[in-house]
DNA sequence: CGTCGTTGTCTGCGTGGCGT
DNA sequence: ACGCCACGCAGACAACGACG
């Protein structure tokens, strides 16, 4: 069995924690001005890469180019190996695992069925709402934050990373048209061609799908929209000269919008749609019917004494 | 001269646009 | 009408250049 322990690779790249992390002037500025975004946006830890590059360029004064991110990601590598950027504080969502739940005997099996009652036993929080409601994301990255605010109101987040294939558009098209109201998925998406073809691709496809199999499905573009660039003092940048798709004014990457703003405009997206007074109902039905859960899962306490 | 920073490259899939 | 190419996206690695 071979022993690891931190070291450096053949080519010098630190391997494992980085114990001895001398950096340069410039590179020492960068995590400095890092930590500041990580402190304003404490509340909505951990952030990806790039959220804090987009914050850098916006309120730290830093270019937008290609080769600024890069040495940020460098930096980010080597500073959270070397302790100076908190592990938790990053986020990268390219990672799946496959496990069962263990026990170690029947009566923690019982313990976990009450907690899973008390924490997630849930009612269809859409249920009685004139449509059904979804929200789509361009961006895996900020999936976690979105799920933040529209899991409490039952609304699934969406996104399969830049690019959505045929055969993921065609299984949830499927799966819109088995329900027995209309679908409108609230997009988030950047602003600029791949992204505005991205959508309407997306749009399209699913919008044929689904009605071929009896369903309906409405899109809206919940953001990045036009009028946000100058209602948030969004960054933008001009379109790559090299993409020759139809596009007119400046481009904005989703991940400008700063966090809080967000979450803002999905809280708004959801609620426009919503019928709140139904909403309120389900939410204590649900209260009502946990409680009840929890009754049984105690009386069955008492039975074992 | 060792350590640190920069840059090109890779991954998979869909897109527009060009050439055949 | 088709194939092919460049490009986009995110993040990490390897090679090489620069700093101290």
């Amino acid at each position: 069995m071979a022993e690891f322990d931190n070291c450096r690779a053949k080519h010098g790249r630190a391997r494992g924690f980085l114990d001895a992390w001398n950096p340069q002037a410039k590179t020492l500025a960068l995590v400095a001005h890092v930590q500041a975004v990580l402190a304003e946006y404490r509340e909505h830890l951990p952030l990806t890469a790039r959220q804090i590059f987009y914050r850098l360029v916006a309120a730290h004064g830093f270019d937008k180019t290609n080769r600024d991110y890069k040495r940020l990601c460098e930096m980010l590598v080597s500073g959270r190996r070397a302790g100076v950027i908190p592990w938790d504080a990053i986020r990268d969502d390219g990672f799946t695992r496959a496990s069962s739940d263990t026990y170690s005997d029947a009566g923690d099996f019982m313990k976990a069925c009450r907690y899973t009652a008390e924490k997630h036993f849930r009612l269809d929080r859409q249920d009685g709402q004139r449509e059904r409601l979804v929200v789509w994301c361009e961006t895996s990255g900020m999936v976690p934050q979105l799920e933040r605010v529209a899991d409490r109101y039952g609304v699934p987040v969406f996104s399969s990373g830049g690019f959505d294939s045929v055969s993921v558009k065609h299984t949830i098209a499927r799966e819109f048209a088995g329900y027995d109201v209309p679908v409108r998925v609230l997009h988030i998406g950047d602003h600029d061609p791949s992204g505005i073809h991205l959508f309407m691709s997306l749009a399209e496809d699913i919008g044929a799908f689904c009605k071929r199999y009896g369903g309906r499905v409405e899109f809206d573009r919940l953001a990045v929209l036009p009028g946000h660039i100058p209602q948030f003092g969004l960054v933008t940048a001009p379109p790559k000269p090299s993409d020759r798709r139809r596009f007119e004014g400046q481009t904005v990457q989703a991940e400008s919008l700063p966090p809080d703003v967000l979450a803002d405009l999905l809280r708004q997206g959801v609620e426009s749609h919503f019928n709140m007074q139904v909403y309120l109902d389900v939410l204590d039905d649900e209260a009502a019917q946990r409680a009840a859960l929890l009754e049984q899962f105690d009386d069955l306490d008492t039975d074992d004494e």
